[in-house]
DNA sequence: TTGTACGCGTTATCAG
DNA sequence: CTGATAACGCGTACAA
């Protein structure tokens, strides 16, 4: 399966000599015949030193391709210039896009994104102290984090923006989100508004707060409107889990529902192939199919998914301003916490029967 | 669109002095009545302390919340334990899984992803400056790098591993990668052998190297067997580019063709997607399309695509697992340099007529 | 096994 | 504007 070449050439071609010491500012205070601390300002942006040796001191860095070493400044400077990013699912499609937008969003503010992966949300708790050690200047988090776990960002004053995730506590905590349980109230909103009476629901899994949050919205909706109870099972944010989903809640309410909402647009997409290529049912003639997320594929012909839009490069740049205001304001000052909540968008595609209303007649 | 919540609690309820000091190995020492360097030893796995300190010191640290610091750790012993992974194009299905199982494999062996993404290929040369800066230990890259961007590696003795990129240089430079050349061969020879005679091929963009050696190999099999050239257009390796691409090329033939090779999945989806629902060609009936990756959703029941997998698992161990030797090794050791071939994996999907050959006669 | 003393490479302070 | 000097927090010879 594996091939192993080896070529006959060796690694670098480098000096018989041991491993090389690194180049310093002192070794370019001496070629370029200055002190240290002129170099070390040389490369500080707002510090005084005058053009002739800049230019000097410039010639010799580039001339011993010097670069300053960011440990030994963020030792002094108590600044080092990295962000961690905790991320659980990188599996589940829209983790990627927030992730390529909290990237680029952090790096134009200078800094770069030092990445913590997890399989369970739950484990979370295994990365803070990897967290502490590597000294970073905040972190923006996409994972429930507990009231113990947060107390401790504070004690340790570490910047913290929650990304995602509706905090039990939500005082003095600074997070970004998007509206999930209002969304799943409107999606049940909009889709019994057209008559839907018969639903199903195939949530996330159990221990995901935005699971939990959009299935509550739907079914708290659906109760409001009186609708007889939905038929809810539960997956794992995965194509597998929309396809058995289906099956699992025409076996329980013993016919097809009129429709199913999906915890994500993958689960959406795996019920609605499953309804249509293995059942052979009509979407959205005999069953509505909607989502949530609006991740790429769901917008692709075969599916045009009806579905929720989080506004995901919004959302990375409000965590990545507001992580960075509390980073640099963070000198004693007193700064507020705040929640900056994002409206989900609806995207009305082809899985579902809905009636055209004028939006105001379906406030949630 | 965004409403702002300023809940009336301030952030921390921090005592009213300012930024609070950190806590040190001193501190530490000091609770414990140890000396500071017994404290640095506690926190060393092979480090020799007797059993009455080490309880002593780690009750002490317990309590102050002590962590060492990562920053004036590398700073003596040269060693940040962190690992730089550049990686280009975050939309295409493809890295995200890579850089999932990067970071899972770099985890494990004790060292955290620094994460460096770009827009275009091309920008990784200023991204290197940033590499050097944070004294990482080694770097996975997936990118394409000049010789001089290589040389560069060699010259600060920073290990690297370059991943799917098929670099003209091949001597001297460790590489993790799957043969793209051999699988267009491969997939061209496949089709071919089943009857295909005119092709059309949607090509990756024009910097991407793996697009070019998928197109090369698909055009070089082609003629060796002594078929009509193929119409050649180039996209994006986005799902547009699929649409558009199948269109220009039943336009230059003046024909639908017997079979699209797609530069990857998402490309042949779209062009499968225009196909069907846009054109209403039965696929694979009068068109066979086929793609590279096996990205998720290509094995979806709405699609079922003809293509060929890349081991991703496989490959990010492969290259944490080079990276991490050339690490370790890395006291002026001679260290080969090594290419990690992988075989591009058949996937016989639903959306090419193929004869069923014994796969002895198809050998590219 | 333990403590002392030094150095890692930089920025910050303060005279000149 | 420039140079000496003191941190930053830790690992590690070396001597005890």
């Amino acid at each position: 399966m594996t091939k192993t070449k080896t070529p006959s050439a060796v690694q670098p071609a480098s000096p018989p000599r041991a491993a090389a010491r690194r180049v310093t500012s002192y070794d370019v205070a001496m070629l370029a015949g200055v002190s240290q601390s002129a170099v070390s300002r040389c490369f500080k942006p707002g510090a005084s030193v005058s053009k002739s040796t800049y230019a000097r001191v410039m010639k010799a860095a580039a001339g011993l391709d010097y670069i300053p070493n960011a440990a030994a400044r963020s030792l002094i400077t108590r600044r080092s210039n990295m962000v961690a990013v905790v991320i659980s699912q990188m599996a589940n499609l829209y983790y990627p896009e927030a992730l390529a937008e909290l990237s680029h969003q952090i790096a134009r503010r200078g800094k770069r994104v030092l990445l913590f992966t997890m399989q369970h949300e739950a484990d979370v708790g295994r990365l803070l102290a990897d967290i502490w050690q590597y000294q970073v200047d905040g972190a923006i988090v996409a994972a429930a984090l507990t009231d113990a776990q947060i107390a401790e960002f504070e004690r340790r004053r570490l910047p913290l923006v929650v990304f995602n995730r509706n905090l039990r506590r939500t005082g003095g905590v600074n997070s970004v989100l998007c509206d999930q349980y209002e969304a799943g109230r409107l999606l049940a909103g909009r889709l019994a508004a057209a008559g839907h009476r018969q639903f199903g629901i195939i949530a996330g899994p159990a221990d995901s707060p935005v699971a939990t949050e959009r299935r509550n919205g739907a079914t708290d909706r659906l109760r409001e409107l009186g609708l007889p109870p939905p038929a809810v099972v539960t997956g794992q944010f995965d194509y597998a889990s929309g396809t058995h989903g289906l099956r699992e809640i025409i076996a329980q309410l013993g016919r097809v529902p009129d429709a199913v909402i999906c915890g994500n647009d993958v689960m959406a997409i795996g019920c609605l192939d499953c309804a249509r290529h293995e059942l052979g049912l009509d979407v959205p003639g005999q069953l509505s199919v909607a989502g949530f997320d609006a991740v790429e594929p769901s917008n692709w012909l075969s599916y045009n998914l009806t579905t929720l839009r989080q506004p995901v490069q919004h959302m990375a740049q409000a965590a990545a301003d507001l992580l960075a205001g509390l980073i640099d304001a963070r000198e004693g000052e007193l700064v507020t916490a705040q929640t900056r909540t994002f409206a989900p968008q609806f995207i009305d595609g082809a899985t579902a029967r809905l009636a055209s209303l004028a939006p105001d007649s379906l406030a949630a």
